[in-house]
DNA sequence: GCTCTAATTATGCAAGCGTATAAATACTTG
DNA sequence: CAAGTATTTATACGCTTGCATAATTAGAGC
């Protein structure tokens, strides 16, 4: 008989970047919603609107896709970032103004994006590729914010070598991931741009430069 | 016959507060190495040199032993800390200066400590229960901080309202955790103590206020 | 030293995991 | 429109997981 078989899972195909592309997404929905443990091949198959087996089509381990995913959480923050520089001011000081800013408000500054950086962090410490993926991205954020610092320092005929540079750097990137997370773990006991305004004093302060400019931004 | 059965694993009864300790440095243990995953209640029944079962007599659930667990590291860390102060010179400044330079050394500025604090703040964001365990945390930090700030700004005859040590509590705390994330996730590339040096530098341009004492401590 | 009980071990189960592989099907190409 | 292939589904296997429960035993109290 069998006249009519439990109808097999219609579907398309997509282009192999479509596809990866909504897998790395469903996998961060995944990971966002119920932490690293929560994302299961199966759930993300399941938020993917596809079936388990065809994950490991595109990535030969989950643990390549959770990596993979990783990287797309840095990339995008990074890239929210600069955004916000390309739409800014021409002065130096307002750019790292803006790129404090940019970074301190939404959509960066939200708690799926600590819960996702957090749940990658755990596993920096163990596989060695992770941990390469990360420092890549620590890094690279330190040396744009480097720039961003030399720029000002110098709009504001401050000495700028490297040593003073590197220094800056460490501490207000220091500056910034501290107040990121904090808003990111309990934003609601802070009033709206109440970070931001406080890292910029305190990068203010550290510097020694006003980063409002007269006739400021916008 | 069974004249020898697979000999049944001898153990003693330890008191229970021993116990709940053992199987807690147990769990930190396989988290430190093996991240949150790694955390499997085998497996820290094997370190701690029981069976399995033994775990749920003192946890009714798996959960349970993570949130101890959670709450012991950062007790521990607090308390680290705050023996610093312990040790510490009598000037505020100088005890501010401590407070500092002990969360950004060992054995708080840690690796290890990274990883445990990163995989259970994962779960932050789903387990209100660990949410609430977190803030207290979060706030006891820094209400110690805030007073430490108090006292310093005191003591350099600047004014200190509740307005101002607030703001200071929230850049310098975060100044204080950005260096930690800092240390923990790359150490290898800061000279010792250039992060201790650096934070203390920020916090000083941050209030302005030297913390470094003539005759100083010790 | 015997007894009793609480602490501990031993055993097992059901569920969920990642992965392997074979079968089916939507497209591409001629 | 037929054939071929890359993409996708379906199925299943072996392992590990958290948890339940029964059997044992160490140590306290009389």
């Amino acid at each position: 008989m069998k006249t009519q078989t439990a109808t097999r899972k219609s579907f398309r195909r997509e282009g192999e970047d479509k596809r990866r592309e909504d897998l790395i997404a469903a996998t961060l929905q995944c990971v966002a919603e119920r932490g690293l443990a929560g994302a299961t091949v199966r759930e993300i198959a399941l938020r993917a609107d596809v079936t388990p087996g065809l994950i490991r089509y595109y990535f030969p381990a989950k643990d390549d896709l959770i990596g993979a995913a990783y990287r797309a959480v840095m990339n995008r923050m990074t890239v929210q970032a600069s955004d916000a520089l390309e739409n800014a001011d021409s002065d130096p000081r307002a750019r790292l103004s803006a790129f404090v800013t940019a970074n301190l408000g939404a959509p960066i500054m939200d708690p799926h994006n600590l819960s996702l950086w957090a749940g990658f962090i755990g596993l920096v410490h163990a596989d060695p590729s992770m941990a390469a993926a990360h420092r890549d991205g620590y890094l690279g954020f330190r040396d744009e914010l480097e720039a961003l610092i030399r720029d000002a320092l110098l709009a504001a005929f401050k000495p700028a070598e490297k040593s003073v540079t590197r220094r800056h750097a460490i501490a207000i990137n220091a500056i910034i991931d501290g107040l990121w997370l904090e808003g990111c773990l309990a934003g609601d006991i802070f009033a709206d741009g109440e970070l931001a305004e406080t890292g910029i004093a305190a990068i203010e302060a550290v510097l020694g430069v006003s980063l409002a400019i007269e006739g400021g931004a916008k």
